[in-house]
DNA sequence: GAGGATACCTAA
DNA sequence: TAAGTTAGGTATCCTC
């Protein structure tokens, strides 16, 4: 996205700033570029300003603050009235923090945060909706037991709790038209639940029934998640609030602070209404998005400490969701500092009072999502903790809800995808934490996740220049050196702002909470296996199936895919590649794999199911047909990709801009959605682990990509009229690479496609083959590791060289060796040149014996990173290069195949 | 130096 | 108190 340039500005600088050194001297003759694009905003707003007869002010005493006058932007624009009477108050829902901390009497609340079409923050107050979960009742209970069974485990868990008796099946095994009797069991508290659903497992007993282990279900459910669930309500989604359903509360003192608090409104759980996404309702209200940066003056090589280093300035910049520029540009600084054309600067001779004045700031400002760059495990913990040794008792109330303090937390987030990692949390009822950084750890993978580099590589754009270790002399400088640090900051403030924007994060964290039916703050707080379970959940309740709780315990891995044994070497001929276009989703959708589906040992002959009204997979489980009974998998996955191909089409004819991202966002959730169903199911320490489903979905994928090979080789021969004989060179998970023993693109095309549909009408829909694209020339290295000249929009002209696995891809290498690599494969794969390759190799590896090569082109992985650091100087040097040589030394053998 | 275990990262 | 899967290449360290 292209940033809006005004009175014919100069464009934005790219890397020539980066390289742009400077002096404190220089510093103050020519202001850098982002200062001029801060001026720019400025001149902007004065004339939108002059016509509401108010200045900017550049430095402001303190004293006058939160004055409405002086700061009109900080505060939400005025919530319009509202009569509940004859209103009906809608909102986008945002948050859910769960359960307030204590129920009133024996009714929980939830409270929901969301935003309304003016910019208004509610909080609702949703009353009547109490946490449950189901035990099976057993043999010979009637609801006549009720009454005993409750006070029977009332007095054993020492709480009240309402009681009821519901008829669900369990989702677990297909078992006929029998269906287990279940108890659900409401508790007054989430807390409840798990020290009664321990009391009933570990054996209960009451009335005439003797002791007894009660398997439980849906005990394990998040309570948000149990509440949306059931009141079809997804994250993100738009909420209403009928007229004459609602009450508004009153709010009783009426300091001057209050309006920053969100309007209370009650209502009952069954009164509100939630809009699915469609439509009108697609829309994203406009929510307060704040970014801030905060600066420590720590002592000479020693990392700030916040029990001894001061926080000498916080920058904050607050952009609407939805426009391009932040309406809010504030540094609070430590000691003087001069002014900054563009952005206010609020000066402080304590710092204790600085932290206290920015806590109010962002409670004025009351913005729905907090971002920065690693402010979850940096800024935040080291402003609280700072504010703590200062004892700046009402600095930690940064959430909505009066009265609740943010306190700080060590977690412990581990998973065999993203490893063990060890976060901080802060809580913050009310606002989402969007932490750049996070946000880029989970989505995209990087060479170096450094705001500096990620900026770079994002947006071309650089931080300004200033070393951490002149940060403390800038802050002992004078007003001039404190402002460079201003600027600084400032800008460290703005690129997470700009990056959120680029990459879209908002909108496509958005609909995939709209997609998955989880709150916003899940995505980046939790794992894949909630947004399963979200939908999991929805989809059971249609069919009043109740999910089981399994204990989870690691077992033998599964066999997984095959990858078809590759014919290594260099083809000058065009290989055509033919995919299956979502492998694992269509197999379970074709042939019904499904908790719901699944037949126990010896369950076929006890319900009497014939032949016909089952299957059995490769690896020898038995599913029930989809006549018999559609499972819930592929119900859910058909919904995904239906909406996905709705989602594409609506893009397709759609014109408006902000529309389209949300359409791509949502199209692209809906495909990450389907794709992880299958990882639920194998996912051995999870919530609703069904190895009989996923190693049958693998052994299906393996058998199909066995009988493609088969097919293909077999149908595309001469004696059939074709040109060549076609030969399966590799092929790995659901795709194949073919050789047609044709001459051109063209060629390849046009039989691929013909292959791909002759193949797929041999499998069950919505199995399908696809034509993807033909390598020419191809470089087939080993298994995983391939690269190739990719002809997919056109015959004549090739795409991009795709390269998989290799050197030029992995972030195990520094840039030296990938670009060396690259050079070598653009000389094989562009120039057909294979000798030119080996000459270039040569040629690196001479500079670098010679020592003409800077260092700084071989430092780049963590480990050398690390490496360069324990070392010094010069012994650093010697250790990289060598081990750069080696790497380099060991990667020319790949060029020995021609 | 062959072979095994491990760490890391990628393909799908 | 929560955590998607398996296959597989390459580098590196260790043992014999």
């Amino acid at each position: 996205m292209e940033f809006k340039r005004r009175n014919g500005g100069p464009p934005m600088g790219g890397a020539s700033q980066a390289k742009r050194g400077k002096s404190v001297g220089e510093w103050e003759d020519s202001p850098s570029q982002f200062e001029e694009e801060l001026s720019m905003f400025e001149d902007a707003e004065m004339e939108a300003e002059e016509m509401e007869g108010q200045a900017g002010h550049d430095v402001i005493p303190v004293g006058d603050l939160f004055s409405a006058d002086l700061n009109p932007r900080w505060r939400r624009p005025h919530a319009p009235s509202l009569d509940s009477s004859s209103d009906t108050l809608v909102f986008q829902g945002l948050c859910w923090p769960g359960m307030p901390g204590q129920s009133q009497g024996k009714v929980p609340i939830i409270r929901m945060f969301g935003v309304t079409d003016s910019g208004n923050s509610v909080c609702c107050h949703v009353h009547g909706f109490a946490p449950y979960f189901y035990v099976t009742a057993p043999n010979g209970f009637t609801s006549d037991y009720l009454g005993e069974f409750k006070r029977e485990l009332n007095s054993a868990v020492l709480e009240g709790h309402a009681f009821s008796f519901a008829f669900p099946a369990g989702m677990y095994g297909y078992h006929g038209k029998r269906s287990l009797d279940f108890l659900r069991i409401t508790m007054a508290m989430p807390r409840l639940i798990a020290p009664a659903k321990r009391l009933l497992e570990q054996g209960f007993k009451f009335g005439p029934f003797p002791i007894q282990n009660y398997q439980s279900y849906e005990a394990n459910i998040d309570f948000e998640i149990r509440f949306m669930v059931d009141s079809d309500v997804v994250g993100c989604c738009w909420i209403e609030l009928p007229k004459g359903k609602y009450r508004l509360r009153e709010e009783k003192s009426m300091e001057i602070t209050d309006s920053q608090y969100p309007g209370k409104v009650d209502v009952g759980w069954t009164d509100l209404i939630s809009h699915p996404a469609e439509g009108d309702w697609q829309r994203i209200a406009p929510l307060r998005v704040l970014s801030f940066d905060i600066e420590c003056a720590g002592r000479k090589g020693i990392f700030p400490e916040p029990d001894k280093d001061p926080v000498i300035q916080i920058a904050s910049m607050v952009q609407r969701q939805g426009e391009t520029e932040p309406f809010i540009r504030t540094v609070f600084t430590l000691q003087s500092c001069a002014s900054i054309v563009g952005s206010q600067i609020l000066c402080f001779t304590q710092e204790k009072q600085m932290l206290q004045s920015w806590a109010e700031f962002l409670r004025t400002v009351d913005p729905d999502i907090i971002t920065g760059y690693n402010i979850q495990n940096f800024d935040f913990p080291y402003l609280l903790n700072r504010a703590a040794a200062l004892k700046v008792n009402l600095f930690p109330y940064l959430g909505r809800v009066r009265g609740i303090k943010s306190v700080l937390r060590d977690l412990n987030f581990q998973s065999k995808q993203m490893g063990r990692r060890e976060n901080k949390t802060i809580n913050m009822e009310g606002r989402v934490q969007f932490d750049l950084l996070q946000v880029l750890l989970r989505d995209y993978k990087l060479r170096s996740y450094t705001l500096n580099a990620v900026s770079f590589h994002f947006l071309q754009e650089q931080k300004e220049d200033v070393q951490h270790s002149i940060i403390t002399d800038l802050q002992n400088g004078n007003e001039q050196t404190r402002r460079r640090l201003a600027v600084y900051c400032l800008k460290d403030a703005y690129l997470p702002l700009r990056l959120l924007q680029k990459l879209m994060c908002v909108i496509n964290y958005m609909e995939m909470a709209r997609v998955t039916g989880v709150p916003l703050t899940y995505l980046l707080s939790r794992g894949q296996q909630i947004k399963v379970v979200s939908q999991l959940l929805r989809q059971a309740m249609k069919q009043d199936l109740v999910m089981p709780v399994v204990k989870t315990e690691g077992g033998e891995d599964y066999t997984g895919a095959t990858v078809i044994e590759p014919e290594k070497g260099y083809y000058s001929v065009p290989i055509a590649t033919l995919d299956f276009s979502s492998l694992y989703p269509s197999i379970m959708m074709a042939h019904n794999l499904c908790y719901t589906t699944l037949l126990q040992k010896g369950s076929a002959e006890k319900l009497g199911l014939s032949p016909e009204d089952f299957i059995k997979t490769p690896t020898g489980d038995l599913f029930v047909k989809s006549s018999v009974r559609k499972g819930l998998l592929p119900e859910i996955l058909e919904n995904l990709l239906s909406a996905r191909k709705r989602a594409k089409a609506e893009l397709k004819k759609e014109t408006d801009p902000f529309k389209k991202q949300v359409l791509d966002g949502r199209q692209l959730a809906l495909k990450i959605s389907a794709n992880s169903v299958y990882g639920f199911t194998g996912a051995q320490v999870g919530k609703l682990p069904c190895l009989e489903i996923s190693q049958s979905v693998t052994g299906f994928g393996r058998q199909m990509i066995e009988q493609t090979k088969q097919l293909v080789e077999s149908k595309y021969i001469i004696s059939n009229g074709y040109q060549g004989d076609a030969k399966v060179i590799y092929g790995d998970t659901d795709s194949v690479m073919v050789k047609l023993g044709v001459a051109t693109v063209k060629d390849a095309m046009d039989i691929g496609r013909e292959a791909a549909e002759w193949v797929s009408s041999h499998f069950t829909p919505p199995i399908k083959l696809e034509f993807e694209k033909v390598y020419y020339p191809y470089l087939l290295i080993n298994k995983k590791r391939y690269a190739g000249l990719y002809f997919s929009s056109s015959a004549d002209t090739h795409d991009k060289m795709d390269c998989k696995g290799i050197e030029t891809v992995r972030r195990d290498n520094c840039p030296l060796v990938a670009n060396l690599i690259n050079t070598c494969l653009q000389r094989i794969l562009i120039d057909r040149d294979p000798q030119g390759a080996v000459a270039h190799a040569k040629e690196v590896i001479s500079d670098l014996l010679c020592n003409r090569i800077d260092i700084s082109q071989l430092v780049i992985t963590k480990e050398l990173t690390r490496t360069a650091q324990e070392y010094a100087g010069k012994q650093a040097h010697v250790e990289l290069a060598e081990s750069a040589k080696s790497q380099q030394r060991s990667s020319q053998g790949t060029f020995h195949i021609e």
